[in-house]
DNA sequence: AAAACAATAGACTGACTGGTCTACTTTAAG
DNA sequence: CTTAAAGTAGACCAGTCAGTCTATTGTTTT
């Protein structure tokens, strides 16, 4: 009953549609179009357009999240290096999708936030789920003693957080990872340091 | 030919919905029914609904632009001070809207950016109008000793930007303002600070 | 072999989309 | 008073939307 190379196609592509256009202006025709797949399956696998835009928030949430563990839980390299390379990963991933993309549950928080209550949850739990890796890394980081927390982790995890989101829509419009090294230099310089 | 109360109606109404709902969430017919004008006069105001969307942007930057002169050009208020009831005043929003709406230039960015160079090009101007505002600003704090700027003030404007409109995200993901809180205070307890 | 079920296939539906069209009313100029 | 233009009014259009429907094919289970 579960898992189809059909339904595995339905969300790849329409995870590749949603991120390009967001979510309203992705129709289902134009999923069914790139992939080749009747509408019949379509409505076989997923009993509404929601359904399907949730089964693509939680295969990309699942997907990023082994990446981010990846990156932000290798206990050979130092926490901050950890950080260092997430940011990386980021900016080569901008340039990548041409500043067109960014980070997809960033566009569905932005577009369907107060739309549905439903999405709202379901990007707010991925968000948190993200934000703890983040509060993992900084408490590392803080034990070694590169850095001193004078919030608490889960402020400063969220502050991280948010201000890569947004450093990742001003790249979008603006065209350039400017923003994003901007947000990086200044994060290193004065928010992740050791105690004076 | 030009200033109009239909276009305003039009202009006000489009905004509003478009706030709440998104760019292509909203349709002309639904902005026509809350403010009962009929569709000749929609088209005879503005070409298209790309137009319309481009006015909306405009008559909201404009707006926008003199709040933000009365509270960041105030010189009669220490440069710090001012940028606070900057932040005071977008958290106050964001409560009345109920965590719903948001800063309607950051949405559109987010999902306009990638759809069209004319939107894109409208909003990053939007953007680097109000960057100017914050360099502005921030040379203020910096000429009266407050702060030491370590990189450069318009690399600190693009941080604080980026930074606040990522905490309106994730405020509406999470329906608080938290996020909006911890970068405020890390922001000034780490960032905006004087010399060592 | 037969019955039961999963999956594929796509024509079709009503509602709605942005946009056009023509007709009418108001305003301003000559 | 006449005439041209600005603005109002809404019926209408082709296209698209999410979603339904019936029919058919594959694959198990009995």
């Amino acid at each position: 009953m579960k898992n189809n190379a059909t339904r595995d196609k339905l969300i790849d592509s329409g995870a590749q549609l949603i991120s390009q256009q967001g979510y309203n202006a992705t129709g289902i025709n134009a999923v069914l179009k790139t992939c080749g797949v009747p509408k019949g399956s379509f409505y076989h696998y997923f009993s509404s357009k929601e359904d399907f835009g949730l089964a693509v928030i939680e295969r990309f949430a699942i997907r990023y999240d082994e990446t981010l563990i990846a990156l932000l839980e290798d206990s050979d390299t130092p926490p901050l290096e950890r950080l260092r390379r997430y940011f990386a990963a980021g900016r080569e991933y901008m340039h990548e999708c041409d500043h067109a993309t960014g980070c997809l549950i960033g566009n569905l928080g932005q577009e369907l936030s107060g739309q549905s209550d439903t999405f709202r949850d379901a990007l707010n739990l991925v968000f948190q789920r993200w934000e703890q890796r983040f509060v993992h890394c900084l408490n590392d980081a803080q034990a070694q003693g590169d850095i001193a927390i004078r919030t608490t982790p889960e402020a400063l995890a969220s502050f991280i957080l948010t201000g890569w989101e947004g450093a990742i829509l001003r790249a979008k419009t603006l065209k350039s990872v400017e923003p994003m090294v901007h947000f990086e230099t200044i994060l290193f310089q004065q928010v992740l340091v050791p105690s004076p």
